[in-house]
RNA sequence: GGAGUCGGCCAGACAGUCGCGCCGCGCAAGCGGGGAGGAAAGUCCGGGCUCCACAGGGCAAGGUGCCAGGUAAUUCCUGGAGGACGCGAGUCCAUGGCUAGUGCCACAGAAAAUAUACCGCCUGCUGCGCUUGCGAGCGCGCAGGUAAGGGUGAAAUGGUGCGGUAAGAGCGCACCGCGCGCCUGGUAACAGGCGUGGCAGGGUAAACCCCACCUGGAGCAAGACCAAAUAGGGGAACGAUCGUGCGGCCCGUACGGUUCCCGGGUAGGUUGCUUGAGGCCUGCGGUGACGCAGCGCCCAGAUGAAUGACUGUCCACGACAGAACCCGGCUUACCGGCCGACUCCCUCC
């Protein structure tokens, strides 16, 4: 926990709240199946009634509410983009990852992370960097919707 | 010390924090265990396994191609034979048959295959011309002989030497090469020897083909089970030889039609799914690939698909790359580094 105190530099790090007791950060940092998208109607559940689209350079991001009191995640990292099953790999742990941290200020929503060109030549720091911006984009989005 | 050949191995390490999927224990919270590769890749071969029909007959098609062995099997591996390369350790070779047949061979060249006479060489002429010392010589023409020499070509009826001849020629002889026969050694490929035949005649078989051997098809989305919504089908018996299917065709065979009986199929889930031609070590047999025996290890099993992220320390600063039913090979990609055996050269003792 000092190490991570000690870390000014980490910009996003704020969401680690030092004040947060263990139990919520073990309740809300887990990331088991039952919060993945794993059917194919569930995939064209999102593609076709997508209600919040968000994209910057290397990744889209498209998210409807669900029924579920959860987030969910799914993964479109096509061949097209990341050409070895490495390079695909790599993508979809940085995504996993980034929304396992990030999951708890989301609301009940099934989103899917779609790689575009050149997702696979970036940097795991510079793709974790993305991801961020684009979560907060979505969480503000969500919250003047809701408030509407 | 330098240059090189062959074989094998490793593929950042350690610690902490937060995660993922599997197994075990537990009511639960949680705890413990284990979690990608040498190529997991390309899908190029060979098997296991599953279903179609217990894998059947003929044709066709495809594959393999020196010999022997290893193996579940192979186009793989090991050992050997022959050829090529290298001073050497060693490396490379689809390496059966163009004296079964057919096809193809640009340009050049007279001729590219039942051979052939362009130049040259030689002989004859009761052909012509010239010279003449009247023997003949030279040139041209005609009729023949000749594959030695020239020239062309990747390749021209085996090579070298001697004899022989008008000139020549396997025409004869010796040696080498080749074919055939026998003998010896070797399981064999093959090697060596003896005899014999004047020689049987270019390349191409990853050209058709011939010879010998081998091959049924599809693949875990194989296949098996449980089963919503919806929707009409399934099983048994009999019959037709028309249609459809079973590897491309024929044979052969299954289904469709009628009657009787009642449960059955997609989404989804479960299973197949990891204990296997498995691995470690030791001993024995074998030149070796490998085999046998003992010991007693468990080493991913996901299914939108886990094996990761962050921080710190260290170093030689980390390449190619991600299991998807499982093995055995081959091929391709690859940052660096380590080990062993051997060869050649130089220096010192």
């Amino acid at each position: 926990m000092a190490a991570v105190l000690s870390m000014p530099a980490v910009p996003r790090g704020a969401h680690v709240c030092p004040c947060d007791p263990i139990d919520l950060r073990r309740g809300t940092q887990h990331f088991p199946v039952r919060a993945r998208l794993t059917r194919p109607a569930e995939f064209q559940r999102v593609f076709k009634h997508c209600q919040y689209r968000l994209s910057n350079r290397w990744i889209t991001l498209l998210a409807i509410p669900n029924d579920v009191q959860f987030p969910r995640l799914g993964l479109a990292i096509s061949r097209k983009v990341a050409r070895t099953a490495v390079a695909r790999n790599r993508v979809k742990r940085v995504s996993r990852e980034s929304f396992r941290l990030r999951q708890s200020e989301l609301g009940a929503l099934d989103v899917v992370i779609l790689g575009r060109n050149g997702v696979a030549s970036q940097s795991l720091r510079t793709l974790g960097s993305a991801m961020d911006k684009l979560w907060t984009q979505l969480i503000a989005t969500c919250a003047g919707s809701s408030s509407n």
